[in-house]
DNA sequence: TGTACATCAGTGAACGCGCGTTCACTGATGTAC
DNA sequence: TGTACATCAGTGAACGCGCGTTCACTGATGTAC
């Protein structure tokens, strides 16, 4: 097959051909999956989607497993990409400023990557049960790492590993919590969402610079 | 029918024998569901399961819709008994002395009512839309309930609403996750697991202490 | 460059299975007289 | 108390449908010579 792009006569591959594929039933699959969850996507609904008979689904995965196992791969990425960019040092003045950076980013990151995001918060809880648990694992790493950085923080340098291990704890609960609104929510209360989430890691803040490591 | 108990022959009614047999299908739907989700689950495993033939599950439900609110009813009424206790005026003289009985009150009734909170936790993300939303309304108002008993604690009289609410949600969120901890722990992990969410609570709550309402 | 062969993404028929829902039924329980 | 009738929880056959998976296949793309 052959396809013209700017004057230049591209060849499309077979290999080319076949990542096409595989990517349209990913998609199929984190599509289908908004209405419920991805225990209640069938193999035929994801072939039909993505343009091929049921059969040729093999060419690609070897079970449905599999497919849940490349989506929690590929929307770790988007995850971890939003954490680079929240962890890359700025003009970070106080709290409040860390605190709106960071908000302004996950707002920014959750609509630009919202299947994703949706994918995670659902599965996470309703998945199939080895796609949950690859999910348990890879927001405890996010965690880990958080506790990491946090601890290069001014102020925390006196923290036990436990103490930053709970400060991590609470933000990652918080965060996910605030990505789960703003997935929920209508356009008109994104505004109102954002200030309060804006209080709520505030408050955390507040806590944590108060502190004492015991 | 008739069983004869500690002396005295009882007659099952009919209608005892037909609230025997709804109480079974709405146990089967609460087990099958563990396995992915409450979308997961059949009128015919159901029915199966409550020892009856599938039509006759029309008898008690009109759909599996039906089966799913009236579990999410239900599932509150042990949230809510569980939110009554922590409620309960005692002994309730710092921080530290309320989180711990708060948290011995979540243990306990996450144990006792693991089903109920499991489903609610599931559902809330994974279930029928129908459903979803039911859980999603039943949480606000526990977070509404919530911010009104804050306002009456010893030093939030200057708060406005919306700071209450935002304390309210913290709490709600951080709550959530340690109950979804709780059940996804193996028992020796337990004991840990509590350290690290009484230090998260009292964490929030010296946010709250030093929190200034503007 | 041309030819002969290998690869392999996608096809289409077929399978047995569990699904929700319909329908006419059965027979024990409940009620009116 | 006894009888005749009504109620209704549960039955069982039947339906059309979508499911995952098998298998032998096709024909375009890729490769070796």
């Amino acid at each position: 097959m052959c396809t013209k792009i700017a004057g230049v006569t591209e060849v499309e591959s077979r290999a080319d051909r076949k990542e096409r594929t595989r990517r349209a039933l990913l998609d199929a699959a984190l599509e289908l999956a908004e209405e419920s969850s991805l225990t209640g996507v069938s193999l035929r609904q994801m072939a039909k989607e993505a343009g091929i008979v049921p059969t040729a689904f093999y060419r690609h995965f070897g079970s449905l497993d599999d497919v849940g196992l490349a989506l929690v791969d590929e929307s770790f990425v988007s995850l971890r990409a939003m954490l680079r960019e929240v962890r890359r040092p700025g003009a970070a003045d106080g709290a409040g400023e860390i605190v709106d950076r960071s908000l302004r980013i996950l707002l920014d990151h959750v609509h630009r990557h919202r299947a994703h995001f949706a994918f995670i918060a659902r599965e996470r809880a309703a998945g199939p049960p080895v796609v949950r648990e690859a999910i348990r694992h890879e927001i405890e790493l996010c965690e880990h790492e958080l506790a990491t950085d946090l601890a290069r923080l001014p102020g925390t340098q006196q923290w036990s590993t436990d103490d930053l291990h709970v400060l991590a704890g609470l933000l990652v609960s918080t965060v996910v919590a605030t990505a789960e609104e703003i997935l929920a929510a209508r356009p008109e209360q994104e505004t109102r969402l954002l200030a309060t989430a804006r209080r709520r890691l505030l408050m955390v803040f507040v806590g944590a610079f108060n502190w004492r490591s015991s």
